[in-house]
Formats: C-alpha cells, structure tokens, sequence
DNA sequence: GTTAGCATGTAAGGAGTTACATGATTTT
DNA sequence: AAAATCATGTAACTCCTTACATGCTAAC
C-alpha cells in the first residue's frame, strides 16, 4: 500500500528541506526536477499537505516566505523537527520501492542528503531491477519469434535501446560513488559525449 | 475521462485482432509489447474483457484455440466484427491522448494496421509533445538558477538526454514513413550505430 | 502426492484526476 | 475594468492494485 503517496510525500518533504514554500510553488519546484515524469494536481497536492500537518511532519507558517510578496491567503509549509526526522528515515530505510521509475528519481534528488552507503544501496538496486527487466524483454525478442511486425520491433528496440543506456548510465554514478561522491569528482566526465 | 482504460482496451483490441487468445495469455503478450512501460494486474483485466464483451467488442469462444491443451475452463475471446470496427476507429481518431507515454506505445505497436496518414500525425503528435516538454524543461534550467546540487543535476542532464535522443528517433520515423513506410525501407538505417 | 504454474474471478480499498467553487492580485 | 495568473480547497468519480477465493494441470 501507499505507493505513490510515498513518492509524493518525499517530494513534498524534500523540497521543503530545502526552503519552506507553499502548495502553488511547490508544485511548480516539484515539476522542476521530477516533472521529466509527471506532473500532480491540486486535488492530490493540498490533501497531502494537510494529512502531513496532522501528522506533525509540517508547520503552516501563517506569513511571509522572507520575501517578496506582502501578503495574501497563501499557506507557507514547513518542516518540523519530526518531519526532519521522518524525512531522514524515509531516505535511509529504502525499500524495494526505491526502486520503481517514479520513486527513483526522487530519491536521487535527494541524494545529497543521504549517506554513500544510502546511495551506492539505491543505486545498485534500480541497476539490478533495470538489469532484471532487460534479461525479460531480451529472452522474450529471442525465445518469441512471434513474427512482429517493423513497428513493434522498432518500438522494442528503441525501448531496449533506452534501457540499457540508463543501466550504463547507473554504472557511470556507481563508479564515480566508489571513488568518492559525484561532488568530489569532475562531474563532466559523466555523458561527456 | 478514461485515460488508462483506453489504452488498455485498445491494447486488448489490439492483440485479439492478431489472434484469439484467453486472459492470461493476453496479459503475458501484452507484457511483451507494451512491457517495457508497465504491467497490468487480473483485477483490471478481466474486468475490461467482461465490460467489452457486453459491448459486443468481444464474443466469448467457449474453447479450444485450434491448438493443444485438450479442454479447460479457460475463456477464449475473439474480436467481433463490431469490435474490429470499434479498433479501426480508435486507431483513425487519435485525439491527444494519443501523445501520452503509455498510449503512444500501444498505438505505435499497431501501426501496421493504420494508414500512412494516421502514422505520421501520431508520430508528429508526439513529437511536438516532446519538443513542448523539451522546451520547458529548458527555460526552466536555464532561468532557474536554483543551485542545485550535482545529483539533481546529473538528474536533469538524463531526463534532457533520453528526451532528446526519443525526439531524434521520431524525426527517423517521420522520415521513413514519409519516403514509403517502415516496411518498405531497409529498417536498419534506424539506430543502426 | 505435493509443489509450481496455469487460469479465472471478485471485493475492498488506495491514489489520483477532473470538475467545481471561490477569491485575491497582477497585467493589459 | 477585463483578463490572466496566482492561490486554495472539496466532492465525485475513475482506474487500478492488492488480497482473497477457487480449482485445474503438469512436473518432480
């Protein structure tokens, strides 16, 4: 159970680490760097924001973001304590989870605020899934032969294609992870090319 | 309304129009098309046979796929005439939809059931999707300035890179579909280095 | 003969979208 | 002053997953 709403609580809990925000900017900040995948509606932003208050996670601060703005009936979030401390259990106690496309990328936004034990976990196991998959879909083009025609195989390989460049890509992170965390190593060297 | 239902039905059309087959081999052929993106659970399968049936989509055979496996309570479903003129016509009349992840998959894997025409408006569709979505994630990157860390970054370079080489790919396909058709050409032009 | 895989189905519940309802503020 | 955008929220509805219930057949 809760599967999405894993995703999006940890969202919501890891860019208001960042700076308290409200529900109309936060969800713009969240189409920023997981809107590659989605995009979510007020209808399941604001129920969340509001169960997150009732479980002490966030605080509404009634006012002013420190900013610009006077003020207006917006509702700024931020995290508690307690929402500091789920948000750093929900980063450490990964589970198979963390593993699944929407979750992943996630996670990994918030690499930052993790241990290297913690990535280099995450990591390893999207790889694996990603790997499990790839071994599916190629048995399957090789045992198959249900004479496809040029459309779906080109869909098949193109999909192939895009797995195994995120697989190498992972192998790239888990290396430069081994030798000591992509904020230590060049950066560039990764997709250089 | 009916986002995913559409694309489950049309995948079910789909694959009954090839050849009959009974629910769980569907599903294990559906996983091999459309696999690459997700899987779908019986509790949503047979239920949308049973409503397409009562639609008069499907009829009911009550055994025997011409081949082994002697008798079993197992339900075979062919497609009606209704339902092949049903397909025929959520294969012409793709509104945008069409240019969603999960339903641009579906729709591309049954291309060599639709006109040229149809082709390259799904395929344009999607590409003018992409490029949308390309172009935000842009001027988001560029205006944003929001420091953020390497991970997310590296995050970010990914997403941008997958969504610039599936725009590529397309602009293939255009292609080829514009001198004659995938069929006609040699398809190992396409991701051929 | 018992485990593993084939095969179908239903009921409860989760998670989210759409549509609606409302109002302030900024821009034209 | 109208239009666009910012901003919050709820209720109904849709679609799907999970868990359960059942039984056959093949393999070990």
């Amino acid at each position: 159970m809760a599967k999405r709403s894993e995703a999006l609580e940890l969202s919501v809990l890891g860019i208001l680490s960042q700076s308290p925000a409200h529900g109309y900017e936060l969800r713009k900040r969240m189409i920023s760097v997981t809107g590659l995948f989605k995009t979510i509606s007020y209808g399941a932003l604001y129920p969340t924001l509001k169960s997150l208050v009732e479980r002490g996670f966030l605080a509404e601060q009634d006012n002013n973001p420190t900013n610009k703005y006077p003020k207006r009936n917006r509702i700024v979030y931020v995290l508690t304590d307690q929402g500091k401390a789920h948000l750093t259990s929900l980063l450490t106690d990964s589970g198979p989870d963390a593993w699944d496309d929407e979750t992943f990328a996630v996670r990994m936004s918030l690499f930052a605020q993790t241990s290297l034990a913690t990535r280099l976990h995450i990591l390893q196991g999207r790889r694996s899934r990603l790997e499990t998959r790839l071994a599916e879909l190629r048995a399957n083009t090789a045992k198959g032969r249900e004479r496809l025609d040029a459309y779906t195989l080109e869909l098949q390989k193109h999909g192939l294609d895009a797995l195994e460049r995120e697989v190498r890509w992972l192998n790239e992170l888990i290396s430069h992870e081994e030798a000591g965390g992509l904020n230590r190593s060049s950066t560039s060297k990764i997709n250089k090319k």
